[in-house]
RNA sequence: GGGUCUAUAGCUCAGCUGGAUAGAGCAACAGCCUUCUAAGCUGUGGGUCGGAGGUUCGAGUCCUCUUAGGCUCACCA
């Protein structure tokens, strides 16, 4: 499509001493419809040309060439506004939309180059609570993100599947594991044991000698503790992986951190090799004074790796089995520290693709006024909360039922219940910027009104079942030409052509600054418009056959705009809701 | 104490490289279903953008200082 903003910023240098590309960035939208659709602020102009900036714009107003696009030119005060012709516009949008399909707002900014997305993450035998939501979902949709710019992306989940722990798990299933809840519930059985282990320890501390032995025994690879671990790794996996497929979250790569251990002694004598490893009250560190950060621990005191010298081990591995142009680490803000050590150590080590790892954080889910703890129990297990939301969605559904008659089926409301569920609890997770800690609420979970994923999912299905409609009385609106928009261009119009058109530059944005949410407003805001328009403007009951036809077009962009943007998300569409 | 993030309407948050009268959603109040799904739409009230200086033609946005809170600061991950 024809940028306007460009074709504006050239007529403008016709007339100005200055570079096409600054005139560009200068352009802006005004906040205002009723200043146009661009605007070219005259104030930097001043210095150079020694006059008040109102008398540049008014100049400006004069003298400017007539553009195709446009249908007015004003000045008001030290701006000058550009109107361009919205029939044109939304006709222009409404076709080159429904050409590219579900290939809307992609490019091909990104071929050639890979994406790596590292995200979700959980621990091996340990619940995957509403915690572990926030990076599945950011991560999910940073890929598809990415996926959607042409970039390769790899997924990967490095599990948390190492360390210490498991020689507990190991002790603690040995005494008190019943093997019929291992089969059933892997998890809670886990938990429980875990949870017991801990209690008892407090009694007897020969437990934790105990289990230091069993991960000792785990790490020389001793067969009795490494059949134990491989059982409690591939169970929570298949525990994990109900949750992935219901939230239609899959990974191209699971390798954790015990993937990464036999792959740290390199790490360490490469630092040696450079004179970069250190002691420091009996460990190995890495001094990143250089960086303003503290040392980064390699070697524990007693010879033992740790999480920094597995990080660093996957940063090397990564750059020599991916070429990657990004690395980027979906993980919580609190690890902010680590990453930056990890970081400024592998570019020490003089690995230059060090400086396109990134730490994309989120803030805490918290609860009320008390953090999660596995340990005491007070979590929300993300099953739970997806049930909730389904539960919720198939009640609205039945009363919708009664009230509207309309005629779903048993299976087909399951079906609208659950995904619908599902992206309330999506898109709740990434409607804000990432950084802001998450208090959870169950009120603001269920709140289906306004701001939220039920919303914009039933706008969609409003404007299929409008569709709908129109194929059944085989209305051709395929056909598009100039003629048939001639009297399409009021304000909801417009207003929704120029926010389908700006989906591409959503995605952009939202890649750029790792924030999926950037795309969420701009896909709300189509939402918001299209109901201003569906109630303001009839489409289907309507004399004129043209404006029929053109918004029904207009209908069609809309559903190939959220259906497209959702997917983004990992949110699916619902017919009727 | 150092690092870092946050502070905008009663609540939850936007405000993209400084630009025109600071915007949404929720909550409150008042309306709209004999026309396309009321999980919708319209309207009203509600703000000294934590505070103080500064830079600028122009600051919620940039700089300095300051206040409050979150996270974090070596052998857990």
């Amino acid at each position: 499509m024809l940028d306007y903003k460009l074709e504006i910023a050239k007529a403008i240098n016709k007339n100005v001493d200055m570079e096409i590309d600054q005139i560009y960035s200068m352009i802006e939208i005004p906040p205002q419809t009723s200043m146009g659709d661009y605007a070219f602020p005259c104030f930097q102009l001043s210095k150079t040309l020694r006059k008040a900036p109102v008398q540049i714009a008014a100049d400006l107003a004069g003298k400017m060439e007539k553009l195709s696009f446009l249908k007015e030119i004003q000045q008001n005060s030290g701006f000058l506004n550009f109107f361009i012709e919205p029939s044109a516009f939304i006709y222009e949008t409404t076709k080159q939309t429904i050409i590219e399909g579900d290939r809307l707002g992609s490019s091909n900014e990104g071929n050639g180059k890979t994406v790596l997305v590292e995200y979700s993450s959980p621990n091996i035998a340990k619940p995957f609570h509403v915690g572990h939501a926030f990076t599945t979902i950011i991560g999910n949709a940073l890929y598809r993100i990415y996926d959607h710019l042409g970039y390769k992306t790899v997924r990967l989940n490095h599990l948390g599947d190492y360390g210490t722990q498991f020689g507990k798990l190991i002790s603690a299933y040995k005494q008190w594991g019943n093997e019929a809840d291992l089969e059933e519930h892997p998890i809670k059985e886990l938990l429980r044991i875990y949870v017991k282990f801990h209690d008892e320890a407090k009694e007897n501390p020969d437990l934790e000698t105990e289990a230091r032995l069993h991960f000792k025994n785990l790490e020389d690879g001793k067969p009795e503790e490494i059949a134990l671990w491989e059982r409690f790794r591939d169970l929570s996996l298949k525990e994990f992986s109900i949750i992935y497929k219901r939230l239609g979250v899959e990974f191209d790569d699971l390798n954790g951190e015990s993937f990464y251990s036999d792959k740290i002694p390199e790490i360490v004598n490469i630092l040696k090799d450079k004179n970069l490893l250190v002691e420091s009250d009996g460990a190995q560190v890495v001094m990143l004074e250089d960086y303003n950060l503290p040392p980064c621990i390699i070697l524990k005191s007693d010879g033992t790796t740790i999480y920094a010298s597995r990080d660093v081990a996957a940063v090397l591995y990564r750059i020599r089995n991916y070429n990657f142009y990004k690395n980027i680490y979906v993980v919580g803000n609190p690890q902010a520290l680590h990453f930056r050590q990890v970081f400024a150590v592998a570019e020490k080590m003089g690995l230059e693709d060090a400086k396109n790892c990134i730490h994309v954080g989120f803030g805490l889910v918290k609860f009320a006024n008390m953090k999660f703890s596995t340990r005491e129990g007070n979590i929300i297990l993300l099953e739970d909360l997806l049930n909730e939301c389904v539960a919720k969605t198939l009640e609205i559904i039945r009363k919708n039922q009664e009230e509207r008659c309309t005629d779903m089926n048993e299976e087909e409301m399951l079906d609208v219940a659950e995904k619908v569920g599902l992206a309330a609890v999506i898109y709740t997770f990434c409607k804000n910027g990432r950084d802001r800690d998450i208090v959870f609420s169950w009120d603001e979970m269920l709140d289906f009104e306004g701001d939220s994923a039920p919303y914009v999912l039933y706008t969609y299905a409003r404007c299929q079942s409008i569709i709908r409609k129109a194929n059944a009385l085989n209305i051709d609106y395929a056909k598009l030409n100039m003629d048939v928009f001639a009297n399409v261009g009021n304000d909801d119009e417009f207003m929704l052509a120029k926010l389908i058109a700006g989906l591409g530059e959503s995605v952009r944005k939202a890649a750029e600054s790792n924030e999926p949410f950037m795309l969420v407003r701009q896909i709300t805001s189509i939402a918001r418009t299209f109901n201003k328009f569906y109630n303001n403007s009839p489409i289907m009951n309507n004399q004129d056959e043209n404006l029929k036809k053109a918004r029904l077009a207009l209908c069609n962009a809309t559903t190939i705009a959220i259906k497209t943007g959702l997917q983004m998300l990992g949110i699916q569409t619902v017919e009727r809701m």
